[in-house]
DNA sequence: TATCTGCTGGGCAGCTTGTTCAGTGATACG
DNA sequence: CGTATCACTGAACAAGCTGCCCAGCAGATA
């Protein structure tokens, strides 16, 4: 586990560019192209890359408006819940957190009045005790990694930035 | 805006099988090359698909602990806020949203002695007045899309889906 | 009817990929 | 100390894909 410097340079070129092909990649980082395969293999199977899917922006589906919910869920609800959920296309992302047996879930709807439509949707079921949503207005930090990848990649074992 | 079903069928596609190229795409989708590297195009600079960088794992990376940080921040504060959270590379996503005047950012960290130090690096600034932090457990629904491409796919107006 | 847009099917040169091989340096281990 | 293991290098090869071009055709539109 832990990523080092070359591998850190591989993810964030490939962030970068992410058609730039192996070869153009050994290139620009001054290693053999075998190598940079090697690490990409690697980090693949490790599971540092999960993949290479597109990203896909849900406000150019249609879908501009992006609110979090969180759910106060019945006692040993759980699991119907999670199955309910994830059978809805508008429930980006779903979390179970500490606290009162919470989960916290992202959702997008075509608009502030079809968020109306995909919460009751959301919250028409059994296990859900109530809902509390907020919606986003602004993303200031889109979701990155490019900085997490960078520093794991200086400080692999985290020495530097452990307290103290 | 909006996208119609050969559109879906090349998002899923490239999701399932991100290296698969256009000239396989174009076999498996019984298209010419030239129009589904055409639709890719459109898709791109449409800004649907934003791009196919490299989907990387904190966990893997030695970041395993995911939490939410819903902030409260001072008036006038914000853009001071923002700026502040940019720096901190654990601070995967920041949002703001409605609600007494907050934002809410998704967090990792080594571990959950370290969430503290991440915690303490987020708050350790003048505009923010109160921090209340979930911590994941489960995360049953990961970060997805499929599901709402095909919905976009099969509907692009919205027009089934629409409350009645 | 004339135009425009999108799709088809073809062809071409150039480049990349996947794979294999041998050689080398560093490291770990008996 | 000798040796096995590992990662990296540099090279080669055939195969396949990409990017780009073109002409033709169908449907929608003005």
């Amino acid at each position: 586990m832990g990523i080092d410097q070359l591998d850190g340079r591989i993810i964030v070129l490939l962030a970068e560019e992410p058609r730039i092909g192996v070869l153009e990649m050994s290139r620009r980082l001054g290693v053999a192209r075998g190598t940079v395969q090697a690490r990409l293999d690697r980090l693949q199977s490790n599971g540092v890359i999960r993949g290479f899917g597109p990203q896909v922006d849900p406000a150019a589906l249609g879908y501009p408006v992006t609110a979090f919910a969180t759910l106060e869920i019945r006692q040993g609800q759980g699991p119907d819940v999670r199955a309910h959920l994830a059978t809805v296309p508008e429930v980006l992302e779903l979390h179970t957190t500490t606290g009162s047996g919470d989960m916290l879930c992202r959702l997008v709807a075509r608009s502030n009045a079809d968020l109306q439509r995909v919460i009751d949707r959301v919250v028409g079921f059994d296990g859900i005790v109530r809902a509390a949503t907020a919606i986003v207005m602004e993303n200031p930090v889109p979701l990155r990694i490019i900085p997490l990848v960078k520093q794991a990649a200086e400080d692999p074992e985290g020495t530097t930035t452990w307290p103290t």
